[in-house]
DNA sequence: ATTAAATGTCAAGTATATATTACATAAAGA
DNA sequence: TCTTTATGTAATATATACTTGACATTTAAT
């Protein structure tokens, strides 16, 4: 399931996918990854991302309606 | 670093290590770990251990560290 | 004192997050 | 147009999360 909190808080940043990544240490591949909700990063990688946006990990990674499917 | 706030949160809904790591899917050794401070867990656990004791990313996973002066 | 449950830890294996390199497309600017 | 920037994606490689199985120690109850 993509991760639309996240694209949206690094828009706010106008920041592209490789500026963030190279902000938390992995490549634009990762992050993309993670946006398209591809894969299912560590807890230290979002902590990172968290912290280079400005959010927490309730604003970027929990949902509050669990259906996830896929 | 120690993850004490999983080990209260467990404690406080008076399970083990294999008990949580039951309802979670994974094993009592990760459990420990995890507990222990010893790895870096994927989102997708984390996010299975807070609905299973039910709480938040924040409320396990968070941590408010910026040094703040009073 | 003895038993059983809970936990710590270790070695070796498997699964998967992440890197690297590369190629492709679209959008924006000159 | 031509160039640059941003993004999507894929193949292969590597690091590490997580498993399995075992053994030891602690903790709580009998």
């Amino acid at each position: 399931m993509k991760n639309i909190k996240l694209k949206v808080a690094r828009v706010e940043h106008d920041i592209s996918q490789e500026e963030l990544a190279k902000r938390v240490g992995v490549t634009r591949q990762t992050v993309g990854m993670i946006e398209a909700g591809k894969f299912n990063p560590s807890l230290q990688l979002c902590v990172a991302i968290c912290k280079a946006l400005g959010k927490t990990l309730n604003d970027l990674f929990w949902e509050e309606n669990d259906n996830e499917k896929n």
